[in-house]
DNA sequence: ACTGCGTCTTGTTGC
DNA sequence: AAGACGCAGT
C-alpha cells in the first residue's frame, strides 16, 4: 500500500502547497501521512477521479485514514466527493471493493453511487456487495447469521401492513380494547424502541408504561416471539437483530471489523440510534469511518433520526477530521440566499455558509393564489410556458409537503394533458392486487409465512370465511405449526364443513403443486401460472371495471418486472426493501413528489406549493412537536428551496380544502422568513387584487391597515404577524381554532393566567380557564361554553 | 359466508 | 372526504 499518486493530496494545486490545514483553515484536519513524500517537482499525473474537485472535496477524498466528518451543504458536490473517495480507495488498493462498507438511506442514492463509481473505475465495481441502504446491507448480513436470532436465512421482511395485522392479533389476544389501545400506536412505540436499539429485554418498567398501562414490554416480547414464529422481520428488526448479533457474538463482530477496512456513511444526519450503534461497533477497530451529512437537512426525526449523532461526531471519534463543503454548484445566489435566510432562524446548527460562483439569476418568486385549484392551474400554465420556451419537463418538479396535495395537480394535469409522474404516492408494491400476488408467492416459497397465507386463503373467494380460518388458527396454535401445515392436517379431520374442506383441500393441493414447480419453472412464469390457477385473474376479469383492467395490467407488469431477478427469493427481497418503482422513467414528465422524496435531487425549475400555515409547516408538527418539530419543518423548507438550480417559485393559496373542509389560510411563516431582497412577490389571483381585498376585508382584519401601509397584500404581512383570523364566507369556528394552534408556538405563554383564572374575551365574554397548553387556553365561558383560544385574546379583569 | 349499508374514525413525511 | 369497521339481511 504505497501509491505514488497519493503523494499530492494537498489541495491538488500545482505549486507546493504550504499545508492542507492552512489552505482549508480547518482546525484538527488530519495530517496526510503521505504528504512528506511530495518531494519532486514533477507531479504524477492526477487520477481522473480527482480532477475537477475543489480543495475541500479533495481533502475529503484523500483523507482516507481515521475518522472523517464531511459537513456538506446542499448542492456542494457531496456525492461527487463520496464516489471519488470510494474510487480512490479501490484504485489505490487500499481496499477491495468487498472490503468497503458504504451505506446510504435511499435506494436511489445507492444506485447513483454505484453507477458513478462504476464510471470512475470502469468495470471494477462488479463486487461492491456492501454498498446499499442501511436496510439492504443489514438484511444481507442478517441472512448470513439468521439462526443466531432464531430465524432461518429465508425470513420474510414484513411491510407496515403485515406488521399492523400481526400487532392487532397480539393486542386482541391480550384482550385489549382496540379503541383505547390502537394497534397503530403500539406499532409506533415498537418502532421507536427499535430505532433506539432496544430489544424486549431492554424495556424497563418505565419504558413499558408507554403502552397499555405498563404492559408494553410484555406485548413487545410477544410480538417479537410471533415474528420469529412466522420467520419474519419488520424493518426495525433488520438493524436490531444485527445489532444483537454483533453485541453477543464476538466472532461475528470481529469478522466484520476485520473485513471492512473503510466505512462510509451518506446522510449521516439521518441515522437513528440503532444505526449509529451498528456503525460504531463495526468501525470501532479500524476507525476508518467517513460520515457525510448536513445537520440542516435532517428531516427524518419522526423516523427516529438523531441529529445528535452528527452534532457529536467529534466527541465519538476523537481526532476526527472535519471537512466542510461550502461551495454550492447547484443554485443561483438568490436561491441560496433565500434558503440560508430561512434556515438561519433555526438554533443549534453546526453552521455553514454556502457560497457560489454562479451568476445571479432570477429572484425567488412568491406567488399568492386564491385556492388550491387555482394553484394547480397557475403551476400548469407556467410549466406550459416553460415548455414553449424550449424547456424540458424532466427538469421541472413540484414539491409538496404531504401526499394529499398531489391530487389537485394530478387532476389539473390530466385535464390539460401535461405528462407527469408522481413519485411515492400509492406505491406499486402497496397495491392490493400486487400484495395479493406476492402473498401467493410468499406462501409458496416460505411455508411458515402465516400472514401471507391468511391474506390469500380466501382471495379470491372460495368459501373459507372467518370460521374456517379461526379453526385453522386453533389447530396451528395447539400444535405449534404454521397455518399451511395446519391446513393440510385439518383436512384429515371433520372439523370443517364438507364445503370448506373441499375448498381448502383444493388450495392445499394447489400450493403443493406450485411449490413443486418452483424449481423447473422460471419464477415469472410461475407467477402467471399461480395467478391463473388460483382464479385470481378470473376474479378480476369478472369485475369488468376499468379499475380491474388496470389491476390486471399491474399484475402482468409484476411478472415482467420479476424476470430481471435471478430467482424468487431475490425478487421478494427486492420488493420488501425497494420502495421506488420507476416503471416508465423514460418519457419526459413533470415530477410531483413530497419534499422528503426530493432530498438529494435537483431540478432546474422547482415549484414549492402549499406554503401556508397548517400545511407547511404542517398542523401536526405545530400541534405536537413544539419548537423541535417546527425547526424540522424549517429544515424541510431549506431542503425544498435548495432543490432548485435556476428557478424557484413558492406558491401559497388563500383557501384550501383540507380533510373535506374549506379552510382559509395565511401564508406560511417561512414565506415571511425569506430575505426580501432575494424575493419577488406577486399576488395574481384570477379575480385580481380586488378579490383578495374583498376577502380579507379591513373590518374583520385588524392587520389590513398594516398591510396597506406596506403596500402589499395583507396575507403577506401576516406571515410574520400573529393575529385573529379574518372572517371569510366559508370560515367556521373550527378554522379559528386550528389557526390559533398554528401560531401558538411563536408566542411566549402568559404568566398571569393559571388554571381557574377568570378571564375576559371580547367575543365570548367571561369564563374560567380549565386547561392550559402552552399559550392555548381552554376556557369555560359563562355565556358561550367551552372554547379553545389563544391567551393573547383574553384579558384578566382586575 | 358474503354483501351492502350506515357509522365511525382519522387523518404527514418513508426505509 | 375517504376508508375502515360493524351490523343486519340474504
Amino acid at each position: 500500500m504505497q501509491p505514488v499518486s497519493l503523494c499530492r493530496p494537498c489541495c491538488g494545486s500545482r505549486s507546493a502547497p504550504p499545508s492542507c490545514d492552512a489552505k482549508t483553515g480547518l482546525p484538527g484536519a488530519a495530517p496526510f501521512p503521505t504528504c512528506s513524500r511530495v518531494t519532486d517537482s514533477v507531479p504524477a499525473p492526477e487520477p481522473g477521479y480527482i480532477q475537477g474537485l475543489n480543495p475541500p472535496q479533495r481533502e475529503a477524498v484523500l483523507t482516507t485514514e481515521g475518522p472523517v466528518l464531511v459537513l456538506a451543504g446542499a448542492g456542494t458536490g457531496k456525492t461527487a466527493a463520496l464516489t471519488a473517495r470510494l474510487a480512490h480507495l479501490v484504485a489505490t488498493r487500499r481496499a477491495w471493493p468487498s472490503e468497503i462498507l458504504a451505506v446510504t438511506f435511499t435506494n436511489k442514492a445507492a444506485r447513483e453511487m454505484r453507477e458513478r463509481v462504476g464510471r470512475l473505475l470502469g468495470e471494477a465495481v462488479e463486487g461492491m456487495p456492501w454498498l446499499g441502504t442501511f436496510h439492504s446491507v443489514a438484511a444481507r448480513m442478517l441472512r448470513r447469521h439468521a439462526e443466531l436470532v432464531g430465524l432461518t436465512p429465508t425470513f420474510t421482511i414484513l411491510d407496515t401492513d403485515d406488521q399492523l395485522r400481526l400487532i392487532k392479533q397480539i393486542l386482541a389476544a391480550a384482550d385489549l380494547d382496540e379503541k383505547r389501545w390502537p394497534a397503530r400506536q403500539f406499532a409506533g412505540v415498537i418502532d421507536r424502541w427499535k430505532n433506539r436499539g432496544l430489544t424486549p429485554a431492554d424495556i424497563d418498567a418505565g419504558e413499558s408504561e408507554q403502552f397499555a398501562n405498563g404492559r408494553g414490554g410484555e406485548l413487545y416480547e410477544q410480538y417479537q416471539d410471533r415474528l420469529r414464529a412466522v420467520n419474519a422481520c419488520d424493518f426495525g428488526d433488520l438493524l436490531l437483530h444485527m445489532l444483537t448479533i454483533l453485541k453477543t457474538h464476538r466472532d461475528v463482530l470481529e469478522s466484520y471489523q476485520e473485513r471492512f477496512r473503510y466505512v462510509m456513511v451518506d446522510e449521516y444526519q439521518d441515522t437513528n440510534s440503532a444505526q449509529y450503534l451498528w456503525l460504531r461497533l463495526i468501525a470501532q477497530r479500524r476507525k476508518n469511518i467517513c460520515c457525510v451529512g448536513d445537520d440542516d437537512q435532517s428531516i427524518y426525526s419522526w423516523r427516529g433520526a438523531e441529529v445528535a449523532n452528527i452534532l457529536r461526531f467529534e466527541r465519538d471519534f476523537p481526532g476526527a477530521a472535519v471537512i466542510r463543503l461550502e461551495q454550492n454548484y447547484r443554485s443561483t445566489p438568490h436561491i441560496l440566499a433565500a434558503a440560508s435566510g430561512v434556515i438561519a432562524n433555526n438554533g443549534g446548527r453546526l453552521g455553514k455558509s454556502l457560497w457560489t460562483e454562479a451568476a445571479e439569476g432570477e429572484k425567488v418568486r412568491v406567488v399568492g393564489v386564491w385556492d388550491g385549484p387555482e394553484e394547480a392551474r397557475r403551476v400548469g400554465e407556467e410549466i406550459e410556458a416553460h415548455q414553449r420556451n424550449g424547456g424540458g419537463l424532466d427538469d421541472v418538479a413540484i414539491l409538496v409537503r404531504a401526499q394529499f396535495q398531489t391530487r389537485e395537480f394530478e387532476d389539473r394535469f390530466i385535464a390539460i394533458g401535461l405528462p407527469y409522474r408522481i413519485v411515492g404516492g400509492f406505491r406499486f408494491y402497496e397495491r392490493a392486487e400486487i400484495r395479493d400476488a406476492l402473498a401467493y408467492l410468499r406462501v409458496i416459497s416460505q411455508p411458515a409465512d402465516d400472514l401471507a397465507f391468511e391474506r390469500i386463503v380466501n382471495t379470491p373467494k372460495r368459501g373459507l370465511g372467518d370460521k374456517a380460518v379461526s379453526k385453522l388458527h386453533m389447530l396451528a396454535r395447539a400444535e405449534g405449526i404454521p397455518l399451511t401445515l395446519a391446513a393440510a392436517r385439518i383436512l384429515g379431520t371433520d372439523e370443517l364443513t364438507p364445503q370448506a374442506r373441499r375448498a381448502l383441500g383444493n388450495l392445499v393441493g394447489d400450493i403443493a403443486r406450485w411449490r413443486d414447480r418452483m424449481n423447473d419453472l422460471p419464477h415469472a412464469e410461475l407467477t402467471r401460472l399461480v395467478l391463473e390457477e388460483s382464479g385470481y385473474t378470473a376474479m378480476l376479469q369478472a369485475e369488468k371495471s376499468t379499475e380491474a383492467d388496470g389491476r390486471l395490467e399491474n399484475l402482468s407488469e409484476l411478472a415482467r418486472a420479476m424476470e430481471e431477478y435471478e430467482n424468487l427469493p431475490a425478487f421478494l427481497e427486492h420488493v420488501s426493501l425497494v420502495m421506488d418503482n420507476d416503471a416508465d422513467a423514460d418519457a419526459a414528465k413533470v415530477t410531483i413528489m413530497t419534499i422528503h422524496a426530493a432530498k438529494g435531487l435537483e431540478y432546474g425549475t422547482v415549484f414549492l406549493v402549499g406554503w401556508e400555515e397548517g400545511v407547511f409547516p404542517s398542523q401536526r408538527a405545530l400541534d405536537e412537536g413544539g419548537l423541535a418539530s417546527l425547526e424540522e419543518e424549517r429544515r424541510l423548507a431549506y431542503v425544498a428551496i435548495t432543490r432548485a438550480r435556476r428557478k424557484c417559485t413558492i406558491v401559497h393559496a388563500a383557501n384550501r380544502r383540507i380533510y373535506g373542509q374549506w379552510t382559509s389560510s395565511i401564508p406560511s411563516r417561512f414565506v415571511g422568513e425569506l430575505p426580501k431582497e432575494h424575493v419577488d412577490a406577486e399576488t395574481t389571483m384570477s379575480g385580481g387584487e380586488s378579490l383578495w381585498r374583498a376577502q380579507w376585508s379591513e373590518q374583520s382584519d385588524p392587520f389590513a391597515h398594516v398591510a396597506r401601509a406596506q403596500g402589499r397584500g395583507p396575507g403577506w404581512q401576516r406571515a410574520a404577524a400573529v393575529g385573529p383570523i379574518p372572517k371569510s364566507p366559508g370560515a367556521s369556528g373550527r378554522v379559528l381554532e386550528s389557526r390559533a394552534s398554528a401560531v401558538s408556538i411563536a408566542q411566549p405563554s402568559r404568566k398571569d393566567i393559571a388554571l381557574g383564572t377568570r378571564v375576559f374575551h371580547t367575543k365570548f365574554g367571561y369564563g374560567a380557564v380549565v386547561e392550559i397548553e402552552g399559550n392555548k387556553l381552554e376556557i369555560d365561558f359563562e355565556q358561550s361554553g367551552r372554547k379553545r383560544v389563544l391567551d393573547s385574546f383574553v384579558s384578566v379583569p382586575g
